[in-house]
RNA sequence: AGGGCUAUAGCUCAGUUGGUUAGAGCGCUACACUGAUAAUGUAGAGGUCUCCAGUUCAAAUCUGGAUAGCCCUACCA
């Protein structure tokens, strides 16, 4: 017996399937039961389990689920490790949060020690929920053995690959993993320096509005600024643009474009009319001297008018190379120094430098802008600080690492935070408050050195964590080489199938042509230490590759008496583990060659090469599993969200690259953004957060599973609609549902079973069934070509259209009868295996994005001769559609001429009811005729072979071809286009027109010699049958309808034999809507009393038996007492019928 | 700020190398059909294919520009 269902529950069948995988280990199963030898490799980007899982992680999931669970099906062995990311700065920000401490406080108020026992408890804090969702929305994958970035294994081998790109050199001998002096993106709020990924995330770049001005910097008069003076007294100004004001004081040097001309413009300082002369770009001069006060007399302006017109002259044109080596005095000399005073303050070029904003001069301040320090370096000019005894050429900055002004700055600046938003809010928000930029700005144009400050608004970084604005800072760091291996990175990533292609070649490939060595470094507590020791004067160093390495190098520290014990070898005598993170870690010193102590550089690694150490250090490579690691490197497919292009899919590229010149994935699948109904992006505050377990619970996981990645491209965005799940769930899912009810239904009723070793020859079958097995096996066909080029959305809708259209609405509809008419014989024989067919394939192919519907289907129409197929070893013996092997692509089965056949059917069938519509003819009512003009030689054949099919579905007594020579046709001819166009040129219009006119006997001479001279505008051109497009118009006295070419006549006359005929179908139908109202079985026999009715008694003379076949009636009586309700059978006929059970 | 992607019916999306009536589903309206019935069919309403210009006999499609949204890149002062 198959099983039978009142309603559709896919939650209910969730939750049957889930419990039936996990007693039956299926997961388990469909790993093992495949050779090793034939693997398909997946890597799982690990989630971080201190948030809770969101909708997105189901669509991301969705995606890596169902390539995973199609190439098992395929044959591969898929395994498929889970991992947790558990280092990093969100983990410890929270962990400060919620113990209501900052950075400083710890090794204070809090030990290192207990702070990160305090990160490593809440790091998992959610894996319960995480575990959770994964079961439920069934995505297949090993957490049992997962990967977890925090033990000691992970590290060693992370420690590992450290050190292979320490000792891989440059060909220039450069370390790939070096420690370097930048300037780098520094959040004083966190108390760390960025990354280029932190600063990448979303919304990092905000629009600010923040203070400029343009300061005014004094020209000494040397020798190198001659040519700028024209008389011995001026003053002369090197106008600069700044939006950071905070950074003038650092000041050392002015930057100009060497090809760009300048102007001296001779004018009066705008805020005091004092005489000034001015250097700017000359492209610039506009934006600050209106042009109509070019002429006025150079006399000083009324400094009391609001809008004061300033005179001005332009007295001289000078390139910027020219300018370069002048000499200036110090903006704000809060800090000086004679050394300074001679190197500094200079005008140098740079290539960098641009008119479009400010002055073409940019104000060089090196310690806080990455192109300042190049070129500054690059031109000898000196840093400006607070003096550094141990290193003079790198003096301290003027601000501290909190954001503030050294107390050098004296009274007026010194200890003020250089950022409004570093005060706290109380203090920033007060009436009085003024931001240190508008301070520096006013103190300016106090002291007559500013010449404009206006608000800007522009985007500026903030840190992803505390929201506030970055300073750039000059920071020591661990870098990696990432520059140098650029050009390998590019070349092996255009062997990367990319999907979408554009986040390939455009996004991740222009950023691989503009790669920046990767800065390693944090400054925190809760990570993978940097496994590198160094003496105190930083000339011996070393780098520690594995846990054995240490502990040896740890025996020869205790040896010198650095060290009085080896903690390593004391933790593993007792059994333990030595934890290598800090602070005990810290502890360790080791001894250089030459006998000094070394300490370990205190920097722990960005968690992003945590990550992107996956491929090796899930394994513990190369320490263990070194066979398994070589099974499963590169991945063949991996997916993540499009965010991660500059994240995950970096480093795992990078890491790739330069360790083992290889690619780490050869498939990749980017998914975009989860957003709400309206495409608004979900977040808290907004209250728009979709809960995956609720929406999982109410709609099921398939049905969200397969709205996901149906309704629109994975890449694309994807506005989460609630309805739009509810669709699938009705139009796909309720549509098979019911089309194994109803299969279930006659089987159980025939005692049907599937016979595996018995299968009936296509041969055999009727048209309708071969149509269907040809479509269904040209969609296995597509299917797999699109889900092989991880084209997901297309696969689902091509299943979807297959449902809808062509089995449900086609196929079974037109085979309804042959299961419930009569004994079983073969063509009912044929019905059964066809639907079977039909059914399980489709179960089969879509069981990759639909895991628990499928299984549960199959199993349901499986179950009966499992015992049978396990015993003939054929395909059904496997207890989980997910254990089976994908049906393979079968032309033979395919026919695409019958599916031709088969269309011409279907339209034309949809062409006769829709002139029944109009003409308000029910299809109940049969008709005498159909008229089919006839297209070309083969259509006659065509049809014929579905004429059957098309007179029962529109219940139409004959068909009958119409050519030329009936003389019915009316032809139209419309041009081809296509074919025309390329011939024809500018005269397409006109022939357009010339072909729309032809009469019917041209039309036919066309046909018959093949071609047609024409003159149109002069020129003479030679028509050919397939330049036009030729079609019925109308059959003058028919009822027509047409589809293009296809056109459809039906005869409409009536006779008082098909009346009849029609109300005797109306009679069958009236009876069996009281059959089913009065809940009759389906083989339940009935008695008939109809009302006696002159008309009816006739019908029933003539179709008596047609009706009690129909209904299963074994009377059919007239009688005058009938005790039943009025019923209308037929237009105008209402009597009183009854029905029973008989 | 630059680069990329996107823009088609009220909504979600298709739309092949340019080709003349721009499609589907949902929703709405009417009518049918029904021994699958929380289904189905037919028809109707609903489009300046974001806008402007160009190339072309012909543009939703190709090119340039604009606008909007998103993503990415970037301390250009």
């Amino acid at each position: 017996m198959y099983r039978e269902f009142k309603h559709l529950n896919l939650p209910a069948i969730d939750a049957e399937i889930l419990q039936f995988w996990q007693d039956n280990q299926i997961f388990e199963q469909s790993v093992a039961q495949r050779s090793a030898d034939q693997s398909f490799v997946f890597y799982e980007g690990p989630p971080s389990a201190n948030g809770k899982p969101g909708i997105h992680h189901v669509m991301a999931r969705t995606v890596k689920d169902i390539f995973c669970r199609y190439h098992t099906l395929k044959g591969y062995r898929v395994e498929r490790k889970g991992g947790w990311d558990t280092h990093g700065l969100p983990i410890e920000l929270q962990v400060e949060k919620e113990l209501g401490i900052t950075k400083e406080d710890i090794g204070k108020k809090i030990s290192v020690d207990d702070y990160n026992h305090a990160c490593r408890s809440t790091v998992m804090r959610y894996k319960d929920l995480w575990d959770d969702i994964t079961r439920r929305m069934g995505y297949w994958v090993d957490l049992d053995n997962p990967y977890i970035t925090f033990e000691n294994n992970y590290i060693e081998s992370v420690w590992w690959l450290l050190k292979r790109l320490y000792d891989k050199k440059t060909d220039a001998g450069q370390s790939f993993l070096y420690k370097g002096f930048t300037i780098q993106p520094f959040s004083p709020a966190a108390g760390t320096g960025l990354s280029t990924h932190e600063l990448n995330m979303p919304g990092c770049y905000k629009e600010v509005t923040d203070i400029s001005v343009i300061a005014m910097f004094k020209v000494r008069q040397t020798a190198a600024s001659k040519a700028l003076f024209d008389t011995a007294d001026e003053d002369v100004r090197i106008l600069a643009w700044t939006t950071t004001p905070w950074t003038l004081p650092s000041n050392v040097a002015l930057t100009v474009g060497p090809e760009i001309d300048y102007v001296k413009v001779q004018t009066f300082s705008p805020y005091n009319a004092l005489p000034v002369c001015v250097v700017l770009a000359k492209n610039r001069l506009s934006a600050y001297f209106n042009p109509e006060h070019a002429d006025l007399p150079l006399v000083p302006f009324d400094t009391a008018e609001k809008k004061p017109a300033i005179p001005y002259r332009v007295v001289k044109t000078i390139k910027g190379k020219d300018l370069a080596g002048i000499q200036y005095e110090q903006l704000m000399p809060f800090v000086t120094s004679p050394e300074l005073d001679a190197a500094a303050f200079r005008v140098i070029t740079g290539d960098f430098v641009t008119t479009e904003d400010g002055t073409g001069v940019v104000h060089t301040a090196p310690y806080f802008g990455a192109d300042d320090m190049r070129v500054a370096r690059e031109a000898g000019i000196p840093m400006i600080g607070i003096p550094n005894e141990k290193n003079p050429a790198l003096p301290f900055p003027l601000v501290d690492r909190q954001g503030k002004f050294v107390e050098e700055l004296g009274e007026e600046f010194g200890g003020r935070y250089v950022k409004a938003e570093y005060y706290p809010k109380e203090v920033s928000s007060q009436k009085e408050f003024k931001s240190t930029d508008l301070l520096i700005s006013l103190r300016l144009k106090e002291d007559n050195k500013a010449f404009k400050i206006e608000k800007y608004a522009h985007n500026y970084p903030h840190c992803w964590r505390t929201d506030k604005p970055v300073l750039y800072y000059p920071l020591d760091s661990w870098f990696v080489r990432a520059s140098a291996a650029k050009d390998r990175m590019s070349e092996l990533n255009k062997t990367i199938n990319w999907q979408p292609e554009s986040t390939g070649t455009g996004r991740f490939g222009q950023w691989l042509d503009n790669l920046q060595d990767w800065n390693l470094s944090r400054s925190r507590y809760w990570g993978v230490p940097l496994p590198i020791w160094r003496t105190e004067d930083g000339e011996e160093e070393i780098c520690v590759g594995s846990v054995a390495d240490l502990s040896t190098l740890v025996d020869q520290a205790v040896a010198a008496g650095v060290m009085t014990e080896n903690p390593y070898r004391l933790a593993t005598a007792a059994n333990g583990e030595f934890d290598l993170h800090r602070p005990y870690i810290d502890d360790i010193l080791l001894v250089s060659p030459s006998g000094k102590p070394m300490r370990r550089e205190l920097d722990l690694i960005d968690v992003w090469f945590d990550s992107g150490a996956m491929p090796y250090a899930q394994w513990h490579y190369p320490f263990e599993n070194q066979e398994a690691f070589q099974r499963n490197f590169p991945a063949d497919f991996i997916a993540e969200g499009v965010d991660q292009t500059r994240g995950w899919f970096y480093t795992l590229h990078a890491i790739a690259v330069m360790c083992f010149d290889s690619v780490a994935f050869k498939n990749v699948v980017s998914n975009g953004l989860v957003l709400d109904k309206e495409g608004n992006k979900m977040s808290k505050s907004k209250g728009n957060v979709v809960d995956p377990f609720e929406t999982i619970a109410a709609y099921g996981a398939d049905a969200t599973r397969w709205y996901m990645l149906a309704n629109a491209s994975p890449w694309d965005n994807l506005k989460f609609s609630a309805e739009g799940i509810l669709e699938t769930r009705n139009k796909l899912f309720g549509t098979l549902y019911n089309t194994y009810n109803f299969f279930a239904l006659y089987a159980n009723l025939d005692g049907w079973k599937a016979d595996e070793q018995n299968v009936m020859p296509y041969a055999e079958r009727s048209e309708l069934d071969r149509w269907i097995i040809s479509r269904l096996y040209s969609l296995v066909a597509e299917y797999r070509a699109e889900m092989d080029q991880y084209e997901p959305t297309r696969a689902a809708r091509a299943i979807e259209s297959f449902v809808d259209e062509h089995l449900s609405n086609w196929y079974v509809r037109l085979s309804r009868r042959r299961f419930w008419k009569g004994e079983m014989n073969d063509d009912k024989e044929a019905a059964y295996q066809t639907l079977w067919e039909c059914l399980l394939v489709t179960n089969q192919l879509m069981c990759a994005l639909a895991p628990f519907f499928s299984d549960w289907m199959y199993r349901n129409m499986t179950a009966s001769i499992r015992a049978n197929a396990i015993a003939n070893h054929t395909p059904l013996r496997h207890e989980s559609i997910h254990l089976g092997d994908l049906v393979l692509p079968d032309p033979s089965k395919i026919d695409r001429s019958l599916e031709k056949r088969m269309d011409y059917a279907q339209r034309i069938c949809s062409l006769a009811f829709s002139i029944r519509k109009r003409e308000k003819l029910r299809v109940r009512q049969p008709l005498q005729k159909v008229l089919l003009p006839v297209l070309d030689e083969a259509f006659i054949h065509e049809v014929d072979g579905v004429k059957d099919l098309i007179l029962g579905e529109i219940n139409v007594k004959e068909l009958e071809y119409v050519t030329d020579a009936s003389g019915l046709l009316k032809k139209g001819a419309k041009a081809n286009f296509k074919t025309l166009g390329g011939k024809l040129g500018k005269d397409m219009k006109d022939a357009a027109a010339v072909v729309a006119g032809l009469t019917n006997e041209q039309i036919s001479a066309i046909e018959q010699s093949g071609t047609l001279r024409v003159t149109i505008n002069g020129n003479e051109y030679t028509l050919t049958p397939e330049d036009m497009i030729l079609s019925t118009e109308d059959l003058p006295g028919w009822k027509v309808a047409s589809d293009g070419r296809l056109t459809v006549a039906l005869d409409v006359m009536m006779s008082d034999d098909l009346l009849a005929e029609g109300v005797a179908r109306d009679l069958v139908s009236v009876i069996q809507k009281i059959r089913k109202d009065k809940d009759f079985q389906v083989t339940d026999r009935v008695v008939v009393t109809v009302e006696v009715h002159p008309f009816m008694q006739q019908v029933v003379a003539q179709h008596g038996d047609y009706i009690k076949g129909e209904t299963l009636a074994d009377t059919l009586v007239f009688t005058d007492q009938v005790h039943a309700d009025l019923v209308e059978v037929s237009d105008g006929i209402s009597l009183h019928l009854d029905v029973r059970q008989s």
